[in-house]
DNA sequence: GCTCACACTTACCAATTGGTAAGTAAAGCC
DNA sequence: GGCTTTACTTACCAATTGGTAAGTGTGAGC
């Protein structure tokens, strides 16, 4: 996983593979029928530890007070954890799109569906901004949390330290994604009646 | 530019450059001494596109009233236009993390430094966001335009046909980047006076 | 002790890779 | 018309690629 993630798919030879694992090139072709063989099980070990990790996730964050916050940050962890699970996402999108696409309508979709509805409901209360649209709003918190983690070897020193630059990342991702999701508290009406008359700022 | 930013380096052969320009592989040896050399030409093209196109697009930005967002759209313009320039830079990122953070602490870093200038000084004013972190809500925004318009082959469909989902991902895109810059129009004082007084909203 | 499945190695292979060397045809300059 | 440069082609090459075939050793089950 860490070299099709770091290196790409073409540029990671089976013998690079064995030379880490520390085995021959042909142990690797005993154990998987081909290269294509060895890249569809990293890839479905990544797809089955994101649809494990994800339901408990949203659990544990919906115990909290601030649901929303706390799967922001789980998510971002989620990436943080193995950077290479972001860049190995990143590099099927780029690299199969179609097939790519496939995958994520099975495994992603459901639950950005699901989140999706959660937040029109959030809409409908006036909790969450009028003028926004859930989907492409999902869609791109994903996305950039991903680009994010797989870059922030690069964009880290851009931001002073590499750690320190992680730090910021985090906390400015996390706002940009509450600000844009939330209206201001005293706009939102103290009952919870649909409110959308917030026309569009400045 | 195309084969590299579709497929990357390791998996675009001369063989299959020359076959699309329709020349032999040994032509483009003649031309370029290295499939490297050929790479590196490629790039400094698109280096020197964006070093042409910013200061024109921040020029012409800067004519309109709203400002800023008019500089989110053309930025989404410059990589819609070609798609593989996102593409392109991302892979950069991926593949080779250091000369790509070396290449754009030259080419793009003054730039977002100077914009950044800008934004704090919108801070002080209370017109942007007081708990904003320029630098990192400008890179976000970058990676952002960048990963949105390199996948939307992909994402396109979970928004609908695919035209329809750039439609939309281009507008929520420009929604967040305004909402999480700009403090709703009722917070900004009257006169330009510096207020901090935001506190972290709901 | 025999068998057999399993994990792995050695030996090998055709195809493709980026790259070199040498030749050639045409166009411009004198 | 000769001469040189440019743009390219043909012929070739060593290295590496993913993959096959045929062994080898070893532990479990009987």
């Amino acid at each position: 996983m860490h070299l099709f993630a770091s290196r790409g798919l073409d540029a990671t030879t089976l013998q690079s593979v064995a030379d880490v694992v520390g085995i021959s090139k042909q142990a690797i072709l005993h154990h998987f029928r081909s290269k294509e063989d060895l890249h569809e099980a990293v890839l479905s070990e990544l797809v089955n530890h994101w649809q494990r990790t994800l339901p408990q996730l949203l659990l544990t964050a919906g115990a909290t007070k601030n649901r929303f916050d706390a799967v922001i940050a789980e998510l971002m962890a989620f990436f943080t954890a193995d950077a290479d699970r972001a860049r190995l996402v990143i590099r099927e999108l780029l690299d199969r799109p179609a097939q790519t696409r496939e995958l994520l309508s099975r495994t992603v979709r459901p639950w950005l569906s699901s989140i999706a509805g959660y937040i029109r409901i959030g809409q409908e209360r006036g909790v969450h901004r009028a003028d926004l649209d859930a989907d492409a709003y999902l869609i791109q918190v994903l996305l950039l949390a991903m680009i994010g983690t797989a870059t922030c070897e690069v964009t880290g020193v851009l931001l002073g330290d590499e750690t320190e630059g992680r730090q910021r990342f985090s906390k400015e991702f996390a706002r940009i994604a509450h600000t844009a999701l939330f209206t201001p508290r005293h706009l939102k009406p103290a009952n919870s009646r649909p409110s959308n008359k917030e026309s569009h700022e400045s």
